[in-house]
DNA sequence: TTGCTGAGTATAGGAAAGTAAACTCAGAAG
DNA sequence: CTTCTGAGTTTACTTTCCTATACTCAGCAA
């Protein structure tokens, strides 16, 4: 039997990362910050979500630091709310753009994708690779997953 | 009135592949693919997640070609299926290091993480990183996001 | 032919999500 | 003082998803 079988896989970050942006919404809403929407009202146009979902995945995202709040203030209206993306949340975008690249390979619409992702400084298109700390690219079967400094074994068996 | 708020987001890339990857345990179940699992007794025993589910998600991973059949044949036991990850599948893997590292960031114990990944060849620690074509290490708030060719609006107003 | 095992299927109950509409609340406008 | 608006909250109902348990099925062994 594989011992790897009976590791404690509640420490996993992976799944720990899921717990926070695995419910449904909850990435789109990241994505529609990340492309700078900011008001409730705009969510809710734009992604189609009820109302209710969407105040509680905001008000979650900014409980867990990836989103703040700030406000903004029409001529004419008073003050309201806002949301804008912390550096918590900016590192999540190398996961979502590992999520879009995939989506533009395999799901895309035959005339190509929706959005284009480029680096802003010399236009050229954006896509995540893996690299290891000497700075080589990594290819995905090149990696070798080893316990760490927090593996630990099922409590019982 | 930002036009971008009535854009169709349907064909949005990251919304079809979390249509794909996103209900819970699909992913968790591509880490044990990852990590060598390849027996449907022994995500149940890793994962606990529930039999229908798991055949349920292990079915749809196979109909999207993520994985893949085989069969497998223990000594004084008929042949039985296992499931191993195909090249599409391995195309997954950047998002998925991309939760992990940004998990192992925010939410790991106070040791460290459970899992290391790194590379095989060199030993060193592998982490996903954003790369123009032109080669550049792309910061995420350097990237724009710009209409491509599937890019269009909503069908009515 | 009875039992064992791995790989599922079937079913029932509960939790979460989707849908829709009504309601609240604060402040600016009239 | 009433109305309007954006940002929610609340309630009610339906549908989908998740969990847990029971059951089936195909071979191999005794």
């Amino acid at each position: 039997m594989d011992p790897r079988l009976d590791r404690d896989t509640s420490n996993c970050s992976i799944a720990r990362t899921l717990e926070v942006v695995g419910e449904k919404w909850t990435i789109l809403i990241l994505r529609e910050v990340w492309y700078g929407t900011s008001r409730f009202s705009d969510f809710e146009r734009v992604l189609g979500c009820p109302r209710n979902l969407l105040a509680a995945r905001l008000r979650m995202l900014v409980d867990e630091g990836i989103l703040a709040t700030e406000t903004y203030k029409e001529p004419g209206s008073r003050s309201r709310p806002k949301y804008v993306i912390t550096p918590k949340g900016m590192d999540l975008v190398p996961a979502v753009l590992g999520l879009l690249q995939w989506g533009d390979r395999y799901r895309a619409d035959p005339e190509g994708p929706a959005v284009l992702a480029r680096h802003r400084a010399c236009g050229a298109h954006v896509d995540v690779q893996i690299r290891c700390e000497q700075g080589h690219a990594v290819q995905a079967d090149d990696i070798e997953s080893v316990p760490g400094p927090a593996f630990r074994m099922k409590p019982a068996g």
